[in-house]
RNA sequence: GGCGAUAUAGCCAAGUGGUAAGGCACGAGUCUGCAAAACUCUGAUCCCCGGUUCGAAUCCGGGUGUCGCCUCCA
């Protein structure tokens, strides 16, 4: 069955070829790791791990890079901007280095939380300055950049078309922009490659002009090319990028070396919360630790990503993320179930199944109805470890570690309970066995004053933290 | 000021021409001493007005609301 993917380039959905029959190469945007990347964020890392698992569904093997931004750019396009590296560094009293690994780390706990796939290759900006340095080297001798007394820009009426991904009319929008124009720029939209360092800044490398180190958008390309060549299938990122970053990233590859570098451009929406932006203003930039605080697991976040199509926005609430964690424990329940049957299934129903959720998620990763097919998977009437297996094949698309589903249950119901709370339990168990229910609610009602919730159920009482 | 998106049951949302997927919540039921959990069942004609069509949530026009981008940003 063809992959169909949405691509912002040509603005319509077409089906997927790889460039290379034997392997997809993928570019992803990375983090910048100057703080805790927050739940939009990982929207975006999440619909990565999406079109990395729908690809290999289908029998691709994958080649995909993304990169991690540890080398600040500017806070805004005047000179004048602080690096963020260094803003974040000297707030917190450490080396830019010394932040960018510790939020690096911290990065990729989240990720392995979300059961994120890694990427074959993570490439850190740090570690390819001599790449990006080469990169803006050609982009000059090209003909394309001009030095000023701080940077050296990329001009971008130099290009035979500019802008080609977003619609927006570079003449127009000056007007109404709220920015100041640096006046030794040639044209407002032109953009550094290279930025020339004051003296107070601490990440720096020789070049040409002087000690200085790369514009943002310069990594993306110089690193894409290194590993996937000059024109690679896939590259991904959040709709923020569409007007600037992967705009100045595509004129960068066409003053270097005349080509677009990537045939599909996908880019997912932003995730908005209570109906609004995310703000740090507002209180409501969320990372993982503080959903889990709520009694959010990750792999719950990510099955919440999973109710919208990644092209549209999302709003996220508490209230959706408490349905998802509820969903998922009953999605869990249900695997189990069905493992531990043996109701005769028709193959031909699981064969239905199948491709109904392919067809799902070939058609641009349609998240939300494959999920409808899971559901329809779990709640079947028959009851059949071939559905359970079923959905273990399914879930090397959803990434939500179904097969220790049983692992999971158990965790959320394995509490510390103070002495008081056990003494109180033991005394309820004795007064149920004399049937004595009005004591037994009496010491349900104290034991939740502690804090926690008892249920009866066949096996036995279980308590559970509120 | 320019550009764009979106408006589907209480909430999160699929569906883009043939009489509305799914999840959560609510309600009812089964179970239970009761409660909880679990399981089953139950709900919308798709912002408003007009048009195209045999037929529209789905296309076109107008209106209203909301959101986003144009500056770093997933």
């Amino acid at each position: 069955m063809p992959i169909k993917l949405y691509n912002t380039l040509t603005k319509q959905k077409s089906e997927f070829e790889p460039l290379n029959k034997d392997e997809v190469r993928i570019y992803s945007c990375g983090p910048t790791v100057y703080s805790y990347a927050h739940i939009g964020n990982f929207r975006t890392y999440v619909f990565m791990d999406n079109l990395r698992r729908v690809l290999e569904y289908n029998g691709y093997k994958l080649k995909h890079v993304m990169n991690i931004t540890d080398v600040g750019h500017l806070e805004s396009d005047a000179d004048e901007g602080e690096d963020k590296m260094e803003k974040a560094a000297k707030k917190e009293d450490k080396s830019p280095y010394e932040i960018a690994k510790f939020y690096t780390d911290a990065f990729f706990k989240d990720m392995d939380k979300l059961h994120i796939e890694r990427p074959e290759i993570i490439a850190k900006a740090t570690e390819h300055i001599d790449d990006m340095l080469e990169f803006a080297k050609e982009i000059v001798k090209n003909g394309y950049g001009y030095e000023t007394s701080t940077a050296i820009y990329f001009d971008v009426s130099k290009l035979d078309k500019y802008p080609i991904l977003s619609n927006r009319n570079v003449d127009e929008q000056i007007a109404g922009a709220r920015v100041d124009v640096d006046p030794e720029k040639r044209n407002p939209y032109d953009f550094a490659i290279w930025i020339k360092a004051p003296a107070n800044h601490i990440m720096k490398w020789d070049s040409p002009w002087g000690l200085s180190y790369p514009g943002w958008h310069l990594e993306c390309s110089a690193m894409g090319r290194k590993y996937l060549g000059e024109e690679f299938d896939i590259h991904t990122g959040g709709v923020d990028h569409i007007p600037t970053h992967h705009e100045n990233e595509i004129a960068q590859s066409k003053g270097a070396c005349g080509k677009v570098p990537a045939k599909v451009w996908m880019h997912v929406e932003f995730l908005q919360v209570d109906g609004g932006k995310m703000s740090k203003s507002l209180g409501n930039v969320y990372t993982i630790t503080q959903l889990e605080e709520k009694g959010i697991e990750a792999l719950a976040y990510k099955m919440f990503c999973y109710t919208a199509h990644y092209r549209t926005k999302l709003n996220f609430t508490f209230e959706g993320a408490h349905s998802s964690q509820k969903a998922l424990n009953r999605l869990r329940e249900s695997y189990i179930n069905h493992r531990n049957s043996n109701e005769t299934i028709d193959s031909e129903k699981i064969e239905e199944y199948k491709n109904k959720f392919l067809e799902a998620i070939n058609d641009d990763l349609n998240m939300p109805l494959a999920m409808s097919v899971v559901w329809e998977i779990a709640r079947n009437e028959v009851k059949s470890s071939k559905l359970a297996d079923l959905l273990i094949d399914f879930d090397k698309v959803l990434g939500l570690d179904l097969a220790n589903s049983q692992k999971y249950l158990n965790e959320q119901k394995e509490v510390e309970l103070p002495n008081e709370v056990t003494q109180l339990i033991n005394e309820r168990k004795k007064a149920r066995e004399e049937k004595k229910w009005e004591l037994s609610d009496e010491l349900r009602d104290k034991i939740k004053d502690y804090g926690y919730i008892v249920k009866d159920t066949k096996e036995g009482m279980t308590v559970e933290k509120i």
